[in-house]
RNA sequence: GGCUCCAUGGUCAAGCGGUCAAGACAUCGCCCUUUCACGGCGGUAACCCGGGUUCGAUUCCCGGUGGAGUCACCA
């Protein structure tokens, strides 16, 4: 019988969460999901100088809007925790001591001083620790931990040999053993590091698919020698590449530049955002790259994984924030944008909704609605030489023309909507025996007085409202009969 | 530097011995058009290099080159 799926997402609590981190917990939850499993959050906090306040809301946060649930967390606590690592030192102990006994790890009482001497052998500076302390005797050992000596515990690794396994994406991996350190598992404080907490974390969690990025790729082979020496059964691996920033360098909250929650701030909606990374890296069957999260989860597939870095490209997010911002209704436009709306230069001015029938064809992020609104804040004195428009043959006289007839027409309309205006003037070009550009084109200018606006002359008008579009319309006039007088 | 891994247009990427080498973003051109957009149509653009294996390599193998990761009392 199958076993039931089991993965985790373990993030530190050092700080923001980054879009790799965000889609290293994407696929992890997509599997988990996929295969009917449970998605479990823990919290590595073993290292407590990283440690950031608040950093966990900041986590809880961001799962809850990108919306991937867990089903097992701190929050959440279905028999397997505690979820935070900090608060299971008592365990890690319990488990290091056991695997000592079981000769996969041995007490080091080494100085830093003496650590220090080791380094400096080879080209790159790298030293390796020379199991000083493994030869020490158990009476030697017992002497020391009674005279209160500071200790760690030190994975036991073979000297020779070969470590192998199969990742799941990256397929067949060995390392000799040769090359792998006796790494700290306890560290001198009693506290664990990643190294041992995550095995001991994962087994007594029952992760068995464990899917993490490659950093961990190389280091593996030494987790399963742990689980090998406890007896217990390796997990399936799933490492992931990273998201690059351009061909060189990662995409790291050292740059800044790759938050979650700043993309929310620059307009970008979450749906969009997980739609987009959940593609930096993995592609689907079929075509369709807009997809939701139940899209997601039934596709996902592990060899859609690709193993090389991927760089991630703003411009093709924004696209495709477009396309979800498209598929709005002006109601949840408003509504999802309105910190924005509010935040630009027409706020509270305007119908927002009418605003927002506008806008959702013109912008690809909320960040862009206030440049998008800015010529539509304010009306004044501009050049009348705008009028002149050569492809449409207007020159300034024509435009007088226009919106004098304009100027006629319009105050007997009582049902001011863009459908109606544009009627009756596509009615008075034909009267006036002009394209209808002729037309518009001057009606547009006169009522914004700005040469490029979110939307045509009619639903301008709609926006303003008919008294106002009256008065600029009349301002307009007068500017332009002053500048044809000189 | 040792070790591990990776390598298709500018970017994300299909492909899994025989294809005119998909698609998307970006870019360019045209159409639509009352500006800006939306939309529609079309174009430019790629298998890192060198050896093998094979009737035939983007695809398999080896080497080179390039890139990533790792070599912590960080995760």
């Amino acid at each position: 019988m199958e076993e039931k799926v089991r993965t985790r997402f373990a993030p530190s609590p050092t700080g923001f969460m980054h879009i790799g981190n965000l889609r290293t917990c994407l696929y992890a939850y997509l599997f988990a999901k996929q295969h009917g499993g449970d998605f479990v959050l823990r919290i590595e906090d073993t290292d407590r100088e990283r440690y950031v306040e608040g950093a966990i809301d900041v986590i809880y946060r961001t799962l809850k809007t990108a919306g991937i649930e867990h089903d097992e967390g701190p929050d959440k606590d279905k028999g397997y925790g505690p979820y935070v690592q900090s608060e299971r030192k008592a365990i890690y102990m319990e488990y290091a001591k056991k695997l000592v006994e079981l000769g996969g790890a041995y007490y080091c009482f080494c100085s830093k001083e003496r650590l220090a001497s080791l380094g400096g052998d080879n080209e790159a500076g790298v030293h390796k620790y020379d199991k000083h302390c493994l030869s020490l005797s158990k009476e030697e050992v017992e002497a020391k931990l009674a005279a209160g000596e500071p200790f760690v515990i030190r994975q036991n690794v073979p000297t020779e040999g070969v470590s192998e396994y199969d990742d799941l994406v990256f397929g067949h991996i060995s390392v000799p053993n040769a090359d792998m350190e006796d790494n700290i598992l306890i560290k001198s404080d009693g506290m664990p590091t990643y190294n041992f907490a995550n095995v001991v974390d994962d087994h007594l969690m029952k992760i068995n698919y464990v899917i993490r990025g490659v950093e961990y790729l190389s280091s593996t082979p030494k987790y399963n020698l742990m689980y090998d020496a406890f007896g217990w059964e390796r997990p399936h691996y799933m490492h992931l590449s990273p998201i690059m920033k351009d061909a060189q360098r990662k995409l790291s909250k050292r740059y800044g530049d790759a938050n979650f929650e700043d993309f929310l701030a620059k307009g970008y909606l979450p749906e969009a955002i997980v739609n987009y990374i959940a593609l930096l890296g993995w592609s689907p069957k079929n075509n369709d790259e807009k997809m939701t999260m139940q899209d997601l989860i039934d596709q996902f597939s592990v060899d859609g994984i690709s193993k090389s870095p991927s760089i991630f490209d703003e411009t093709k997010m924004r696209w495709l924030n477009g396309r979800y911002i498209k598929e709005l209704t002006p109601a949840q436009f408003v509504e999802k944008a309105r910190p924005f709306l509010d935040a630009s230069a027409i706020n509270g001015k305007y119908d927002y909704e009418k605003i927002a029938k506008l806008l959702i064809p013109r912008v690809e992020t909320f960040g862009e609605i206030a440049e998008k609104v800015e010529p539509l804040a304010s009306f004044g004195e501009y050049d009348p030489a705008m009028f002149e428009h050569k492809k449409m043959k207007i020159t300034l006289p024509i435009a007088l023309t226009s919106l004098t007839a304009c100027r006629e027409v319009l105050p007997s309309i009582e049902d001011w909507t863009d459908e109606t205006l544009k009627a009756r003037l596509n009615d008075l070009a034909a009267e006036l025996g002009v394209k209808t550009g002729q037309v518009f084109l001057p009606l547009r200018l006169a009522i914004t007085g700005a040469a490029t606006t979110p939307g045509g002359a009619t639903e301008m008008a709609e926006l303003f409202g008919k008294e106002e579009s009256l008065k600029r319309l009349d301002f307009s006039i007068d500017l332009l009969k002053k500048a044809l007088a000189e």
